[in-house]
DNA sequence: TTTAATTTTTAGATTAGTCTAAACTTTTTT
DNA sequence: AAAAAAGTTTAGACTAATCTAAAAATTAAA
């Protein structure tokens, strides 16, 4: 049996693991779920009695094969119930995150079995994040940097090469944040800037930003 | 801010003092939610605390109106995700109950309004039970005697006349449980005893024992 | 490479919900 | 109406998940 609280920190590590290096520190882990360090130790611990996760103290965590599957159940129950609020019961991509937090922790096989099969196999959520099949495979991401797609291409951030503390401050002041859909605009001649649309507003943005940004583009 | 816990509290409370008199006893709580009499004195003292119900040592509980409206709010969505599983999602009648137990938890009030539209507004559940609106009205169950009722009308068991315990074992060890479809058979000239089906089997029972069953007839 | 800063862990408390066992009320029986 | 039975509450303990504050380990800096 695992927790509903289990499986949001397995869901975590998952996240944080595919976003960037293999194992997942503490800190990461305390910020994204809003707790703190300490609260995060006993639980990474409990995860790895349960065989869920690695867990070498002070050297952060990684997800075995058992934990690894419980955590794409989650993200595959996450996306599917999220098609279902925005194709079904006319709920905004942007209202629908909170709900399907709650309903992801639904325990039935045949719900999301029959769930799935009522969407039409649907592949990817209304974020364009790919849904996780029921083995636990994932269409792997295949992103592309901003500048190298044809002007109008609409695509989802999916990562940025910088991570430096300014580059994410720079992001954030202007709503640029993992998940938002893109479209990109037209590029300027005189100093290659680009022009990008999102969430209802323009930006226009250096080219060094542009270099730093990831699309992954929408079907 | 409501519990899961206390919300199953509240529910157990609603459903208890619907089946017979008006103030719920402790060990009845205790009984229906598989749990001890001291945890359920412990919790009724908390929803004391908080204006959801009101108790009296050794006296019972009750609900407040807020309780109440807490509580038909919960069987409100409970059956509404029951009509969304059986009819939008393949599941049978006697599958939907542990589903509808978890989903009936998850909050947003768009969520339950879209669901409802969705289904076209339905006035009852699977099971014959009637939905709650979003004021927490309830459309009164009016009940038959199974023996005042034409053969061949289906209904849904909805009360038990006789309380005893000797009663409630007769009915329990023939699968005879609040809640069940039973189409009324034919009624023997001889003794007057009565021929009813229910979940696939035939039973005849005495009239002793149909004068205690009450039926809610299905449209 | 020693010091300083950061990160992580441990120790000890806290809250929600539950339990057992004992004490106390209420109800039923004699 | 007293004794027995049944039902209810209290007291104290336990688990899951969390926190603060202090200690320990790792990483970064001088």
């Amino acid at each position: 049996m695992v927790t509903l609280t289990e499986e949001n920190y397995l869901k975590t590590i998952f996240h944080l693991g595919q976003e960037g290096k293999e194992t997942v520190s503490t800190n990461a882990i305390a910020e994204k779920i809003d707790s703190k360090a300490s609260s995060v130790t006993d639980m990474v611990k409990k995860l790895a009695d349960k065989k869920l996760a690695h867990y070498v103290k002070y050297q952060g965590v990684t997800l075995t094969q058992q934990g690894r599957k419980a955590a794409t159940s989650v993200v595959r129950k996450h996306r599917l119930w999220e098609v279902f609020l925005v194709e079904k019961l006319n709920f905004k991509w942007d209202e629908v995150h909170e709900v399907a937090e709650q309903l992801e922790h639904i325990k039935s096989g045949k719900l999301i079995q029959e769930l799935d099969a009522f969407l039409g196999f649907p592949t990817h959520d209304p974020h364009g994040d790919p849904i996780p099949d029921s083995e636990g495979n994932l269409i792997p991401v295949v992103s592309f940097n901003i500048l190298e797609v044809p002007k109008g291409t609409r695509g989802t951030l999916v990562q940025v090469k910088d991570s430096s503390d300014v580059f994410l401050k720079y992001l954030s002041k202007n709503g640029l944040r993992i998940g938002i859909q893109i479209t990109v605009g037209s590029l300027e001649p005189f100093d290659q800037s680009l022009m990008i649309s999102f969430e209802g507003q323009s930006l226009t943005i250096s080219n060094t930003v542009a270099q730093n940004l990831l699309i992954q583009i929408i079907a």
